[in-house]
DNA sequence: GATAACTTTCAGTATTTTTTGAAACTTCAG
DNA sequence: CTGAAGTTTCAAAAAATACTGAAAGTTATC
């Protein structure tokens, strides 16, 4: 296979990856661009390659900078932005859990933590099981966090290491 | 709160933060309403809760079935059929994971594997960083893998019990 | 085998999400 | 300052996705 269509077939696979997980399919394609490219691009290197506006290039880099997977970088004696992603994949895992754990699951506990305080009779079933069920999500929930807090604070090596060990 | 409002805000939520992931709205919603159902629903009974249309109904909870995540439950005496979800959240998130892994990581580990063996010169620059990319990302993916598999294999003890305090 | 109860399908429609592109804005060099 | 090079914004358009509802299909009962 040329390298070409290597790219190529990367570049469309993991955007369609990424709209699986509710990540916008340019975004996800800049993402793939940077990740596979040497050195750092241009908007106009992206929406050439890409073939996209200069708008949703310029929309979903700065996306991708707020997640912190990509930065922005200056080249000395260049007037135009430049733009390089992190290349180590444990660190982009780790950047992703960090944002997702602090968008999405700080927000569900704190709402579920509201909602299993309903009031009405406990031995009501549809009560209890509502109660329950939030109790249940809750705990699970908290669980996961924490197990992200660890997986975000871990340096990579205790990751290669000891836990990958454990899961072998 | 009432029961009745905390239901409703649970049912919207579950649809919202499903939407984040990949899922669709009624979807989510449809199995957060079954997850506060003390009793198994009939399509009818969904229908009207969520205010939607037989056919989203039927197509919803069909998927939701083929997740593994939604029973037809036939009651004796009733020629309608009822539906149920499972519960316990941590076969939920289970079951999620052995069908998001199925479904979307095994294809992707398969596909970086075609991808690595591009042909060129390894001392180019280009070549060189897609090689390693790929190669990344597969590792990543592989040990993503590994891990699933331990969670999908694992009795909730082992979780709730070793992984737990592990995770402390 | 006719009818009634219920379920599934899918073409058309509605909604949501993403993208475009041109105008407004910013920054720098002369 | 002025204008050229570059970046950002956002209303309108396009594309993708989800939903409706009526018709077709299925199954159970008499």
């Amino acid at each position: 296979m040329k390298l070409a269509d290597a790219r190529n077939q990367f570049i469309t696979s993991w955007g369609a990856f990424g709209t699986q997980w509710g990540i916008n399919r340019t975004m996800a394609q800049i993402h793939a661009l940077l990740l596979i490219s040497p050195d750092p691009l241009s908007a106009d290197d992206i929406m050439e390659e890409l073939n996209i506006s200069r708008g949703n290039a310029n929309m979903n880099i700065r996306e991708l900078i707020n997640w912190g997977l990509v930065e922005r970088i200056l080249v000395t004696g260049e007037r135009r932005e430049f733009f390089s992603a992190e290349k180590d994949i444990w660190r982009v895992a780790r950047q992703i859990a960090k944002e997702r754990k602090k968008r999405e699951l700080e927000p569900l506990i704190k709402m579920l933590d509201q909602l299993s305080s309903v009031e009405g009779d406990k031995k009501d079933k549809e009560v209890k099981t509502f109660t329950e069920t939030m109790s249940n999500i809750k705990k699970f929930g908290l669980q996961a966090d924490k197990a992200l807090d660890m997986m975000i604070k871990a340096e990579e090596n205790w990751f290669l290491g000891s836990l990958v060990k454990l899961f072998k």
